[in-house]
DNA sequence: CATGAATGAGAATTCATTCAT
DNA sequence: AATGAATGAATTCTCATTCAT
C-alpha cells in the first residue's frame, strides 16, 4: 500500500539505545557525506559506516530524505545555538562589535564541516517543499531583531522584517561564497560585515 | 587519475543539421526539468522529448552532466546577453538608474523560467568543480567593472575585483531569494537595489 | 492445530492468560487483513495492532505462516458450528428445506466478514500443502453426510464421498461467486440451491 | 515522481526482436513460476531464466504484476481457443456430446500446466481490481450461450446470463478441484459433467 | 513470559550508457 | 549519423525473525 511519503520520524527515540542509535546513524550519514559527496551517499553506506544494519537505519527514519532533513535540522540547531550566544554575548557592545560576533559565529558554524554544510545547503532546496520554512528560520529572525533593537537609534530607521530576511539572506550568501572560496576568517568576516552595515545604513528611497 | 570522465562536447556541431539537433535536445532537457524536476530528469526522458533516440544525445553529449551543463551555459549566455545590453542602454544614466537596468535584467532572466533556473543553479553546485569558474563569470565581472568605471566619482572610493564579486553574491542571491518568495518584481527590485547601494556606499574600515 | 475437543476450563490462570493472549493475536491479524490486505499483512503491524509486541506473536506462532493458518481454521470452525446447527435445525425438514438452512449457514458465515474471508481463502491454496487437508473439511463431509442420508429416499439413489465432494466445492465457488459479485442473499441463495439440486437430481450415466 | 502504477505493457513489441523478446520474457516468467513458486517468482530470477536482463523484462513490463497479468491473459486466451474449437466441433452433436467436448477442452488446458495455471489463478484473484473483468470472460460466456442455444428445445427452458455464469463458475470450480484431486481425466469429466447436466436439468422455483 | 530494537537477506525498480543494426 | 533494444550495477526499502534485556 503506497502510503503516502512520511517524512517525520518513524518512531521516536524513547529509550537510551534507540536514542543512541539515532546518533549514531546521524553521525554516519554526516561522514558518508562528507567522505564521498551526495554520490555515494546511500543508506547502505550509511548502515555499514555507523556500524549498524539498515533496517535500523529505517527503524528511526521512513526514508533516506528524511534522513538528511534530520541532518539539515541539526546544522540549523547548531547555527541557532551559535548565534544565540553571540547576540547574548554582545549586549551592551556596539553595533559593529555585535554584527561582528553574529557573522563570527555563522562562519564558524560553516566552516566547521564546510564541505557537509555545503552539500546539506544544496540539497534543503530539494527537500524543502518551498512553502514549509523551517522552525529555526523564524527563531533566527526573531534573533536578528532582538539584535537590531537595541541599536534603533544608531541605525535611525525601523529595520522591518522584510528587511531581516534580507540581511539574512546576504550573510548567508555571502559566508557560503567566502568559504566557497576558501578566504581567510578575517577577510569574509570584513567582507560580510561590509555587506551588512552598507544594507543597514545605506540609502532607501520609499517603496 | 584513472580516465577522466570527459565534460566537454564530444563533437563539434559544425554543420547545420547538427546545430540543430543539439538545439533541440537543450530545449528537450529543459522541458523535462521544468515539467518534472531533477526527479524526472533522465536521458531517455530528454530524447523522448525531443522526438529523437538516446543514441543522439550521446552523439553530442558524452553524459548527462556534460547536457546539464550546457544547459547551465546557456542560461550563464542569456544573462550575460541581458546584463550587456542593459551596461549598454546604461551610458549615461546616472548609477542608481543604471543598477536599476541591471538588476532588471537580472530579474527577468531568472523569471523567465524560473522553476527550471533555479534547479539549473542547484545542479551547479554538484557540477562545478570547485574551482573551474565558469567563462561567463569573469565577463559578468568586466561588465560590472565597466559599469562602475563610469561612477568611480560618485563612489567615492576605489571598487576592487573582491568588492564586484561580492556585488554579483549578493545580487544573485537576492534575486533568488525573491523570486521563490514570489515578489513582485518592483518589491524585488528595490529590495535588491537597497543592498547594492548600500554595500557600495556603506562605511568601509580598513583591511 | 489445538486439540478440537476443549474440556471446560479449569482455573488454569497461567493457559487462561496465554488463551486471551493468542485470541488478541488472531482478532489483530484479521483486522489488519481486513484494513490493509495482504499487502499490508506483516507481524510488526498485527502485534502493533494487538497492542502487543513481536516476539509475543512469536511465542504463540512458529512463523506468519503458521498464523495465517490458525486464523483459516478459526474460519473453518466458525463455518462447521453453523453448519451444524443448520443440519440439526433442518430434522425433520424437506430436504428442499434442509438445503436452503445448510446454504444459508455458508452465506452467513462467508458474509460476515467476506473481505477478510476471500482472502483467507486465496491464502489457503498457498498454505495447504495440497495433501494435507484440513481435519474441518472431513467432518462437513460427514455432517453433509448425515443430512442426505436422511433423504436417501427422495433423492432415489445413494450419494457416495465423491458426490458429497462434489457438492461441497461446488457450493463453495458458487457462494463466493456470489459474495464476490455482491448478490443479494436471496438471489445468491436460490442459485446455491438450483446448482445443488441440480446435482442432487439430475441424470447421472454410469462410472 | 510517483506516476500512478501502470499495469498495461509500457512499450508495444513492434519489431521482431522485440516481440522475441517478450515471448522469452513470459516463457522464463512462467517457467519460474512452475519451477520455484510464487515463492521464488521474482523479477530477476525470470531475467536471469529467460538469458537476458532485468532491464529487459522493464522495457516491456512496467512492474511484476503486469508481467503476472500478461500471464493470466495468455492462458486465459488458451482456454478461449479450445473452448471455441470445442464448440465449433460439437456443432451438430447431441448436448451430453457437446458438453464433453467443451468440458475436455477445460481440463486439458488446465492439465497441460497445472502448477502454472493453478497459481496463475490464485494471482487472478489478488491483482484483477474486482470489477475489472476479463475481455476473455465474456466472450467464454458468448460461446457457452451458443453452444446451449442449439439445445434449447432439449433444455426445455430458457438459459439466461446468470445461469450461464453459474455454469462457468462450477466447470472451472470442478475441473480446478478434480486436478488438484489428481483425478483420471475420464472421471474429472464424468463427475463435471453431472455438475452441469444437473444444473440445466434439474428442478428450478420461481425467482 | 514480554519487549522491541536490531538484523540483513532479498526484491522491485531505475536509468546512464553501449552497440549492433 | 541515427536508432532504440539491451544491459546490469546500484539503490531504496521491507519485513520475518531473533535475542539481549
Amino acid at each position: 500500500m503506497p502510503a503516502k511519503r512520511r517524512i517525520k520520524a518513524r518512531k521516536q527515540p524513547l529509550q537510551q539505545r534507540s536514542r543512541e542509535t539515532v546518533a549514531v546513524i546521524l553521525e554516519a550519514a554526516a561522514r558518508v557525506l562528507e567522505a564521498r559527496g551526495l554520490e555515494g551517499y546511500n543508506t547502505n553506506a550509511v548502515a555499514e559506516r555507523g556500524g549498524i544494519s539498515v533496517g535500523s537505519v529505517y527503524q528511526y527514519f521512513p526514508n533516506k530524505d528524511a534522513l538528511t532533513l534530520a541532518l539539515i535540522g541539526r546544522f540549523e540547531q547548531a547555527l541557532l545555538e551559535k548565534v544565540q550566544d553571540a547576540v547574548a554575548t554582545s549586549e551592551g557592545k556596539s553595533l559593529t562589535a555585535s554584527l561582528n560576533l553574529v557573522i563570527r559565529a555563522q562562519l564558524e558554524v560553516h566552516a566547521e564541516r564546510a564541505g557537509l554544510n555545503r552539500i546539506l545547503e544544496t540539497e534543503e532546496d530539494r527537500l524543502r517543499p518551498a512553502s514549509a520554512e523551517p522552525a529555526a528560520a523564524s527563531e533566527l529572525k526573531q534573533l536578528v531583531a532582538v539584535l537590531l533593537a537595541r541599536h534603533r537609534r544608531e541605525i535611525g530607521r525601523p529595520v522591518d522584517d522584510d528587511a531581516i530576511e534580507d540581511l539574512i539572506v546576504i550573510s548567508r550568501a555571502m559566508v557560503d561564497h567566502a568559504l566557497q572560496k576558501d578566504l581567510s576568517r578575517p577577510a569574509a568576516g570584513r567582507r560580510v560585515l561590509r555587506a551588512i552595515e552598507g544594507y543597514l545604513h545605506g540609502p532607501v528611497r520609499d517603496a
